[in-house]
DNA sequence: ACCTGAACACCGTTCAAGT
DNA sequence: ACCTGAACACCGTTCAAGT
């Protein structure tokens, strides 16, 4: 006699990183404003309110989005010379894995970039800046700057060719 | 035989500019968010769908307002001088009057900034960068890079100290 | 033209209740 | 702990109808 299953596994619990990506396939699909609490739930088949078990709430799920996101960039670029092409070359991989999700734009300009993962390449920005002889003061300034010319430039739109353009100025305005 | 007043004159038509100014009021004391058409049509004494006989929609309703406190910088700057003093003190003052408004920050982030004071704004700046022998084309992308880092720089948030040094240093690096 | 009222199809968030 | 269902207080937008 073939035994039943008991206990069905009723499902194995939600996880964050299942909402987020929930998030990101509606907005990539369904553009800004889809990643609503709502659909994310429907998408991951669960009521609304489980969303609020990992989140506190929609901005937060916003902000961990754009942190991942962020993320990759640190993973995908490793990076030796002068430190402008380092800079140069995060800055350019930030731009690019941003925009390859344009319905998630107006989420990382509505955050100022926190998270673990945004702190962390801010740090090897720093780093890379010290380690070329940067004041601690000037290298602060000098990732403010470049990050408010990535972001606004996201903002802004335009080609590859414009935005590494600019980033050049930016970048030869940066230098002692 | 005091004659009551006949046409008591129903009210005077709407206005857009009665509409954006109720959005800015609304922004200024309740945050991003509190732009609701509903609202906007309670603080101006309208049925919600009034509003639809100014405006195509919401975003219209942003975009018309991030205009028109673009047009206030444009009154507010006259400038002689070089060039790059004058495009400090246009970004400057864009900054300031952006910034003055908090709650219409989500806006002008969320928006290519367009319609004809932003346009007028470009235009002049435009025209301060070929006067000084400047490209058209070098001219285009500087106004591109000025702009970007003035949005990017009100996205991350930062005292004027911080700005007016990064804008020092893209002009450095817009120098031929 | 300008405006209203009601309706439609949604929202985010909370909370008692269930397991 | 994790999840549900129902409810609350909202949304933007449309549209027939009124003046």
């Amino acid at each position: 006699v073939p035994v039943p299953p008991r206990n069905p596994q009723p499902r194995p619990p939600l996880t964050e990183a299942e909402i987020l990506d929930a998030a990101l396939v509606l907005l990539d699909a369904r553009g800004p404003g889809a990643a609503t609490i709502r659909r994310i739930a429907a998408a991951v088949g669960a009521a609304p309110s489980t969303v609020y078990t990992y989140f506190p709430d929609q901005a937060a799920v916003g902000r961990a989005l754009v942190d991942r996101l962020v993320g990759e960039v640190g993973d995908a670029v490793t990076c030796d010379g002068r430190w402008e092409r380092c800079v140069e070359a995060l800055a350019l991989a930030l731009r690019s894995r941003l925009i390859a999700h344009p319905g998630a734009v107006p989420l990382l300009l509505g955050v100022a970039p926190a998270g673990p993962n945004a702190d962390a390449l801010g740090r090897r920005l720093i780093d890379l800046m010290t380690g070329a002889g940067m004041t601690d003061r000037y290298a602060a300034r000098s990732l403010r700057l470049v990050t408010a010319y990535v972001l606004g430039a996201i903002a802004l739109g335009g080609d590859l060719e414009q935005f590494a353009w600019g980033l050049r100025r930016v970048l030869r305005g940066l230098r002692t």
